[in-house]
DNA sequence: CTCCAATACCTTGCGTAACAAGATATCGTG
DNA sequence: CACGATATCTTGTTACGCAAGGTATTGGAG
């Protein structure tokens, strides 16, 4: 039972929805030990979250050029002796203050849920 | 007191994004203690998180209506004796299951952003 | 050599949701 | 009776994740 096309009843789940706004800062936080390339970033961050934050590359590429035009990353090509070239980006200056900037709102956003969320909230 | 938090121009802000998805939720988790109407929502949602998760109503109304078309809250019409007439929404069995589906869905999430985003993950 | 799979990058179109702005209607008060 | 407050609803804009498809290079199998 992988993925099925079964009718949920109108559940199609928000995990696209959620993950709206955070991709960046992802993206941004992944960044941050050093440079990496386009594929490379999809499967760290496979890897690193056991798939419960998966992107395909279609998903990737406009983030990395979205962060690429606001100056958030730089770009190297790199063509190894063996295989494709590949693309690595870098974090700029610019980029570890946004990402620094990302992360306060996300932590601010996601408190503010988990309060709310949290049972016993009867005031006061 | 001191401190105007005035919108800064240059930043955006991804509060809008972060909201994606997590509205829905947000009613339905408001509705759980018993009915309410709509203009009531936005202002419980202002007060119980200080103004950190703030809806307009034009963006309440069509949340509303969705929970409805899909069997989450049901709706009761109501003429006091002072005033204009008001709505309430009131949870359905279906709307308590997404209740729960959503604060698990939204919890899996948040942590797995969590856990990303904990610093010291050098990973060896 | 040719074909094919794997790697890696990029583009297009779709659907959806939050928001601003404005419309409508009713009530209470000056 | 005009005006502000309450309350609901609608419309247009914008943005972004994603599926699906496309391009280019490489290296190995036949």
């Amino acid at each position: 039972m992988t993925k099925d096309e079964e009718r949920v009843e109108g559940r199609k789940g928000i995990e696209r929805e959620l993950k709206r706004g955070s991709l960046e800062l992802i993206v941004l936080h992944l960044l941050a030990p050093g440079e990496a390339y386009g594929y490379e970033i999809v499967s760290m961050l496979t890897a690193e979250t056991n798939g419960a934050l998966e992107v395909t590359d279609g998903t990737l590429y406009p983030v990395l050029y979205r962060l690429e035009r606001a100056g958030f990353v730089s770009v190297r090509w790199e063509t190894p002796q063996r295989g494709v070239p590949r693309k690595y980006y870098k974090l700029t200056e610019a980029g570890r203050a946004e990402l620094a900037a990302l992360t306060l709102e996300w932590t601010t956003f996601a408190r503010a849920m988990a309060k709310l969320l949290r049972p016993g909230r009867d005031g006061r």
